[in-house]
DNA sequence: ATCCCCTAGTGAAGCGCTTCACGCGACTGC
DNA sequence: GCAGTCGCGTGAAGCGCTTCACTAGGGGAT
């Protein structure tokens, strides 16, 4: 037999133990109302009595929480993965707390974990990279503050949002691409049949014209389970055409826009014994934690995670606590040089 | 100004519109008591009105919810932050919450945390690697079904637990090592001041003894944001002693506890000019997704996330749902050799 | 001295659900 | 035919908090 779990104390007994009604303790415990003096007091006796609020009942009373849902895509990719810890994490640190649900790579499923979520009666929203156009943010964002990570909700004004320079970013790519000689580039993007002409790629198209580079667009499934099906697909892509042409017949590089696809480069480029970053330099997108943690380390473009987390997070509860509006910040990325980029090869 | 809400539907619209009492829809919708067919009735009204009940109102009082909180030790570790979106993942799937929470390394934060999270009055808690040695866990797990992953939690008798049959996985490595003509190990472990005389190493010591090899135990600190100290602890370990001594004075192998450090020491080696596996062989202990995204693939102990999930959660919620008790299962792990294990550099 | 307003504090009505205790009719067994 | 059961359904009491509407008293302005 278990033994009974000791009753907490309630907001009844604080107040008993001070001789005020419930109403001016839960006044006084939010600083909302009463007398410093009052305040002073029951804040004492709440501190004695171990009390702590019920954020169940508190919920329930106020239709309000501290909680925040925190929604992504697929927490199968690494930089999800590690935005959705960080965000939980500086959510905790301020006080709220974060339930997360991700899509797991179904886009469809994304409505029903937003009912599911929503349920919970999360006080605010956050949500990481999933499909910016779909319509159901617009409904979504007028009633409950939603500040979206990565892409701003095309469809959803009201929502708050943390993109990402991706100009700067892709210039920089390009700019450091070109300076090494580098003239035909894989671009390597996630297959996503639902929204033709992405700004992304206009602005790949933009930036190579820009440096003169010709560009091979490689679509590529997701990262699932068995990688095997990324992997073959990238090696196709990157594979030197048919033998006695002009070598190599390849592109010299590759831009992943995303750090799961710069591995899967990776190891393609094993897989055809090509060697980075003498045959082949690959550029990741991203920062996961570990893009320097083996091999070469990854050259990449640095999304700058806290930096994104804090001003997610920090916008949301400035808005939830003190009724500001949301807006739209940038931030800015930051090119990491490291090993897997090097001079083009050079023709034989 | 924002649109309004629109008042989602109560039990009490339900009962109004099948001409029942509230109670009898709650336990209709519950499908605890009632005839079949006001069952029927009820579901068909509930569905129809887009009825779902409220969590927070039957947490309230009930005194139960169907969340369950994650605390961990730290996600900025990559195989917990995998886990904990995997638990997350798989919680949301079969219809629960995750609220998580991680003590960012320290252990100190643990009760407080602890104590931010049991405020939400979650139904269970799932606790991963943190001091399983803690007095704490035992009026824990007597309050809250709880189920530890990776240990025991041996002051607490009454919490489930998944672990993992170290003694089969250390075996398999140290086999391996000696098959390939290893003789001295370094052996990267976590600096836990707090817990003397680990089980961990009292099991590599019979392991070495059993294989012949001798080992360097290496106490590091964990991974932080600035990776340069583990980095220079672990390569001070692994430099060879004196010139002149027989070559290599050093270990010609590292078995890292945790596969963050298996890549502290890829960087370590890299920066000692050490080849993989050609000069140092390197196993890691875990196998979060990306052990084989990189290089040429971390050689490892595969603990079996998806296996440990579901064995936890699975275990959890049963318990949760039917009163099952509790129980510590154990989870084979499995030794998975990629590329940096090799034969030991011989002696010249 | 009068009026008004402002502040501190309060009572009571919920928030939306669960659950206890009970009424009622139908069924069983003798 | 009658007490004892059993299953269905219900009224009402909370769960612990927030918040509205209000009272009482203490200035300040007039």
């Amino acid at each position: 037999m278990l033994a009974r779990v000791p009753k907490r104390p309630t907001l009844q007994d604080v107040a008993d133990a001070v001789g005020l009604a419930p109403a001016t303790v839960s006044y006084a415990l939010r600083g909302e109302r009463g007398s410093d003096e009052t305040v002073a007091r029951v804040r004492a006796a709440a501190a004695r009595l171990g009390y702590e609020v019920n954020p169940i009942a508190a919920a329930l009373a106020s239709g309000r929480s501290r909680t925040v849902a925190v929604l992504c895509g697929s927490t199968r990719d690494l930089w999800q993965q590690s935005l959705v810890a960080a965000l939980a994490r500086e959510l905790m640190n301020r006080g709220w707390h974060a339930i997360v649900a991700d899509a797991d790579g179904h886009p469809e499923r994304e409505d029903a974990l937003l009912a599911q979520l929503r349920a919970q009666r999360p006080a605010g929203l956050l949500v990481a990279p999933l499909d910016p156009f779909a319509e159901q943010w617009e409904a979504v964002a007028s009633q409950l503050p939603l500040v979206a990570i990565g892409d701003r909700l095309s469809r959803a004004p009201s929502a708050g949002a943390v993109v990402f320079d991706n100009a700067s970013g892709v210039a920089a790519v390009f700019d450091h691409l070109a300076e090494l000689g580098h003239r035909r580039v894989a671009v390597v993007l996630p297959r996503r049949p639902s929204t033709p002409d992405r700004p992304a790629e206009r602005l790949v198209a933009r930036e190579a014209k820009r440096c003169r580079m010709s560009v091979d667009l490689v679509r590529t499934p997701p990262a699932t389970a068995d990688r095997g099906e990324m992997t073959a697909h990238l090696a196709a892509a990157l594979a030197p055409g048919p033998a006695g042409t002009d070598s190599p017949d390849r592109p010299t590089a590759a831009f992943c826009l995303t750090d799961s696809f710069a591995f899967g480069v990776l190891r393609a480029a094993r897989s055809l014994d090509l060697e980075v970053p003498r045959d082949l330099s690959v550029v990741g997108f991203e920062d996961v934690d570990f893009a320097d943690l083996a091999g070469p380390g990854l050259t990449t473009v640095d999304w700058g995670r806290d930096a994104v987390v804090g001003a997610a997070v920090g916008q949301l509860l400035t808005a939830l606590e003190s009724g500001r509006g949301l807006e739209v910040r940038t931030i800015a990325p930051r090119l990491v040089v490291r090993g897997t980029t090097g001079p083009a090869p050079t023709r034989r």
